[in-house]
DNA sequence: TTAGCCTTGATC
DNA sequence: GATCAAGGCTAA
């Protein structure tokens, strides 16, 4: 084994977390894990969990519970079919142009970092072929797909048998070596091990979206000059790399549970929607003027839900919209800032304290947006009709998610709950 | 039993 | 010939 070839090794196993040592039996994992999960499927051993079968697999505890390491091997991507059963040494087999795309994958992912000066929040594994698929990796990959090729309808997947090309023909051309898979090998929590295509779409698809970055537009010599309104809002903007990396933190907590107690992709998506709720509440809670509001709620006129494969469109048109308007970190700040006092409610509409914010802050943003932006006259009007548009999709999607929560298909967290429930009573 | 290192051999 | 993902070996 070749322990140096390239960056790829500075990953972490997805099993245990510690350094990969290349790919092994469908993915890139640590040599202990490759050896472990070797050793289980060539003598067809069957563990048992002590516990509740939702054992934490790290580095240092991943001797404990051979059950739900070997679990944890399968969940994340692992292939039973990798193992020869004849033992045969050497040679390749045909994950091998897996791993090649794989590889091109990455390396363009680490291009586009590099371009773009900011870390992506994962790189994704090869994507796992079982029907299950709990992992961080593949679930944010879903999310992923998700918001490219909605509607989200995961029966919409050609099932694709494992003899077949990565691209959907009969694989005539591939070689098939010798040795043959170990089929055996049957593991009582996978009873369906019907292989799904190798290479969605979105896999395959080179068009990775590319989060958008602020334009600095002033020279660095001179510094611009920025109303106080707008400095005291940049000085509330919450650390994003904190956000991000709770996020993260929560969702791999929930990669730590057993089998039983693991969210659906969707269940995650609304674990993710939560931490990100708790990062706005918490700021608008530290907001200025905000904080000095009188908090009493009343009702919001209830507006027919829209399904939420048009509000994910809809965003996703405004993002576009934004991205094209080329919103620099000062406005940005200013519209996030105009959109929490925008909301449709009465002790915010009739608030002379949150009118007087409006006011400032669009106040603000015009002198910012005029000043800087002289020879785009047309920038401040379109700015504040991106920011209706934001506020009629918000209450649109938090019309959706209360529905949906009213009929018992959305888990939300209390905090949503109680303030929708606010809204209306 | 684990995990690090070694050997093998098909593919590039 | 180089690569690298299989299986094998062996000290701990």
């Amino acid at each position: 084994m070749d322990y140096s070839y390239d960056e790829d090794l500075d990953e972490l196993c997805p099993v245990c977390g510690d350094k990969v040592s290349g790919y092994h039996y469908g993915l890139l994992t640590c040599e202990s894990c490759k050896g472990f999960f070797k050793r289980t499927v060539q003598n067809n051993k069957h563990y048992t969990c002590t516990e509740s079968q939702n054992c934490k697999i790290d580095k240092t505890q991943r001797k404990r519970c051979p059950y739900c390491r070997f679990q944890k091997c399968l969940t994340v991507g692992m292939r039973l079919e990798a193992v020869r059963a004849d033992r045969m040494r050497g040679g390749r087999n045909k994950f091998g142009p897996m791993y090649k795309r794989d590889r091109a994958l990455k390396q363009q992912k680490k291009a586009l970092i590099r371009a773009n000066g900011f870390k992506l929040e994962t790189v994704p594994q090869i994507v796992s072929p079982v029907q299950n698929d709990y992992s961080l990796s593949s679930t944010i990959h879903s999310i992923h797909a998700m918001s490219k090729t909605l509607p989200p309808n995961p029966a919409a997947l050609t099932p694709v048998d494992y003899e077949r090309g990565p691209y959907g023909t009969p694989s005539l051309g591939m070689t098939v070596p010798s040795h043959v898979p170990l089929a055996g090998y049957h593991y009582p929590s996978f009873p369906s091990r019907t292989i799904k295509s190798e290479y969605p779409d979105h896999y395959t698809n080179a068009h990775e979206p590319v989060p958008y970055m602020y334009p600095e537009t002033y020279p660095s010599s001179s510094p611009p000059d920025i109303p106080e309104v707008i400095l005291k809002l940049l000085q509330l903007e919450p650390d994003e790399a904190q956000v991000k990396a709770r996020i993260l933190a929560c969702l791999q907590q929930e990669q730590g549970k057993g089998r039983h107690e693991k969210l659906s992709t969707f269940g995650l998506m609304c674990k993710m929607a939560d931490q990100t709720l708790f990062s706005i509440v918490e700021w608008a809670r530290s907001c200025i003027f905000f904080k000095e509001l009188e908090v009493d709620l009343s009702t919001v006129t209830a507006q027919a839900g829209s399904i939420l494969h048009s509000l994910v469109l809809r965003a996703q048109e405004l993002v576009l919209h934004l991205h094209s308007l080329q919103v620099d970190r000062q406005e940005f700040v200013c519209l996030k800032f105009l959109i929490l006092f925008s909301l449709d409610v009465k002790y915010l509409e009739n608030h002379t304290l949150a009118k007087d914010a409006q006011e400032k802050a669009n106040a603000a943003l015009l002198e910012y947006t005029v000043c800087h932006y002289p020879h785009s006259t047309d920038k401040f009007r379109q700015l504040l009709l991106r920011l209706a548009e934001v506020r009629a999709l918000s209450m649109q999607a938090e019309e959706y998610l209360y529905h949906k929560h009213l009929s018992g298909e959305v888990p939300c967290n209390n905090l949503l709950i109680e303030m929708l429930h606010a809204k209306r009573t």
